[in-house]
DNA sequence: GCCGTTTTCGGCCCGACTGTTTTCAGTCG
């Protein structure tokens, strides 16, 4: 009988959770959170939540910088207080703050915050006088008309807590872009027939790009407020009013999500654009700047302010706003507080990639496997839209259920390939590929003499997704050392609102990338959108080239790429940082570093 | 808790709307 081996010491590591970034900031916030009850200092609470998005959206890793003893208050919005917590989570895993507090204060009180019109205030009112804790309990003391009774509430606010429970309990999930952009365009079909607006406009999060949205703010330039939520309010979809007053209306669709509606005079439009469209960190940005200048902000517009009066110096647009503020336009994909005001300063704004840099897809299925369309039939949509060359990557042999290929059926779709590029008058190329599947075991599901015969191999992990983070990273990093492989799809295998991605060591991952001059995916399927922005980012510093493809299933899956380029554009992606907006000619040069 | 081209202390973005209130606090974006 075999003695059991003693694990070497780094899988020994990898039974305790790894406190990444990510879990770094859900700490802090959640100490926000609960801190906001114990009726904390505002400034205090902020200071966290700050910290922890400055570390979540952070391209290097926390706890690498501490191991090589960098001073984390170097990092702007980070000092004393908040490096100290992050060396104890690296150190312990734990937040000794936290744990005190949880002594005294349930978790369960967070889901209370949720409900609307209820904010910290009023859930410690709840929580200390009637011992409320849960959604539960709070319904119970509703209908039992126990809530009324407490100062500061009423019999209005416990009708619109007891209706909000229910809006808690099902409306926390965000959509996905794409489902909120096919909202936005039916109502602003709606709205566009209504005379008396001179322009609609949709602002918040969805403009911005964000990969799910929350709710919509739609934004009207008119004079005449009434009849415009008049006719707003006739929208079929809508299904209760949340609030109505003279420049603002709130209602919500199917009982779930929101919609914001605001009435603005065409003199304001441009600063409600941007004060609408966000994000907040980056108004506070905007708005600071403006204080130092001896500048005030509103929605209103940009002003003077002297001691007995102010003077409107912007506000019709955008650009005017940005400009009296001495700053260049942003595009809203950008305006999330991160480097954007830096880069202006040293006027190094990106110009971000627009749909129309894209010249190639390198990465569609056909009915070989798991498509709806043939090869023929997805070169034929992708020419229709403008496209000079796809790749035809299909699953390998290990995803059977979408009957993956063989050695034997993928040369023989490669032969198909070549017969048809011969054939074709038009100078549209097909490139060969494959989406080889990276193994549980680590290595390739195809030989390197089958992969060596084509143009385009993506590796990409489907299988084995609860692997340790160790595993998977050699996984994808292994995949990367084979010379035939050309990029990594989808590389962190998360679903939107559906799947969080897999344990993986992204630097390491970007390195092996690097060393091996290998590219990435963004994937522009809206549930993937896998890079996401902030990887993107990394990538980019890291001068990794990246391909935006669509893992198009169909002829009409081609036309995702705009999700994609709305996702690069977040990553502050340039076309001269995604591979395939090169001409035919010089994407395979790339290939062939 | 964070920060500094006035500052190491004293600020920290700003307004609309609602409900419970006799002038304002809380919530939201």
């Amino acid at each position: 009988m075999t003695r059991p081996r003693r694990l070497p010491p780094s899988y020994q590591l990898d039974y305790h959770p790894v406190m990444n970034n990510e879990k770094i900031a859900k700490h802090l916030s959640q100490l926000a959170d609960l801190l906001e009850f114990t009726g904390a200092n505002s400034f205090r609470l902020r200071a966290y939540r700050n910290g922890a998005r400055i570390i979540k959206e952070l391209p290097d890793s926390i706890a690498s910088m501490i191991e090589a003893d960098q001073d984390l208050t170097n990092l702007d919005g980070i000092g004393k207080g908040v490096a100290e917590k992050c060396q104890e989570l690296v150190n312990s895993g734990r937040l000794k703050q936290l744990d005190e507090i949880l002594e005294s204060v349930p978790k369960t009180v967070l889901d209370l915050l949720n409900v609307p019109k209820l904010g910290p205030k009023k859930c410690a009112a709840l929580f200390n006088e009637l011992g409320i804790q849960s959604l539960d309990q709070l319904k119970a003391a509703c209908e039992a008309q126990q809530v009324r009774l407490l100062s500061g509430f009423g019999a209005k606010t416990e009708e619109a807590i007891l209706q909000g429970i229910a809006i808690a309990v099902l409306a926390n999930e965000r959509i996905l872009w794409a489902d909120a952009d096919k909202i936005a365009q039916d109502l602003g079909a709606h709205m566009s027939s209504c005379s008396a607006i001179r322009q609609t406009k949709f602002a918040g999060s969805y403009r911005r790009g964000k990969e799910t949205v929350g709710d919509l703010d739609l934004l009207v330039d008119s004079d005449d407020s009434e009849t415009v939520m008049d006719h707003f309010g006739k929208y079929e979809e809508i299904t209760s009013v949340i609030v109505r007053g003279e420049t603002k209306m709130s209602v919500r669709l199917e009982d779930e999500f929101q919609v914001d509606l605001r009435v603005v005079p065409e003199e304001s439009f441009g600063a409600a654009l941007q004060y609408f469209t966000g994000s907040k960190d980056h108004n506070v940005l905007v708005r600071g700047r403006a204080k130092q200048m001896g500048l005030k902000v509103n929605e209103w517009g940009v002003f003077e302010v002297n001691d007995s009066d102010e003077r409107r110096i912007a506000g019709q647009s955008e650009l005017e706003v940005y400009e009296s503020l001495d700053l260049p336009y942003f595009p809203p994909e950008i305006r999330e507080a991160r480097r954007e005001l830096d880069w202006a300063k040293n006027n190094e704004l990106p110009e971000l990639i627009e749909l129309g840099d894209i010249r190639g897809d390198l990465h569609m299925h056909t009915t070989a496997t798991d498509g709806k369309a043939s090869i023929e039939e997805m070169a034929d949509a992708a020419i229709a839209i403008g496209l000079s060359y796809i790749a035809i990557t299909d699953h390998s042999q290990r995803v059977s259920m979408a009957n993956g290929l063989t050695p034997e059926r993928l040369l023989d779709q490669w032969k198909t390939i070549d017969r048809i590029n011969a054939n074709r008058p038009d100078g549209f190329a097909i490139l060969k590929g494959i989406e080889c599947d990276i193994l549980e075991s680590g290595g390739m599901d195809l030989p390197d003499e089958v992969l060596a015969q084509g143009d385009f191999i993506i590796a990409s992990v489907h299988y084995g997704q609860n692997q340790s983070r160790q595993q998977i990273t050699d996984r994808i990093t292994g995949a990367l050392e084979n010379p035939h492989v050309s990029m990594i799809a989808h590389p962190t295998g998360r679903l939107l609102n559906k799947r969080e991605a897999y344990e993986v060591d992204i630097e390491a991952v970007f390195q092996a990338a690097k060393a091996n001059q290998k590219m990435v995916e963004l994937n522009a399927n809206p549930i993937r959108l896998d890079l996401n922005d902030i990887h993107l980012l990394a990538a980019k510093t890291h001068g990794i080239p990246v391909v935006i493809n669509t893992d198009a299933h169909r002829t009409l899956g081609l036309s995702n790429m705009r999700f994609g380029i709305k996702q690069a554009r977040r990553g502050c992606l340039s076309a001269a940082d995604v591979a395939n907006t090169l001409p035919l000619a010089d994407f395979i040069k790339m290939l062939d570093r």
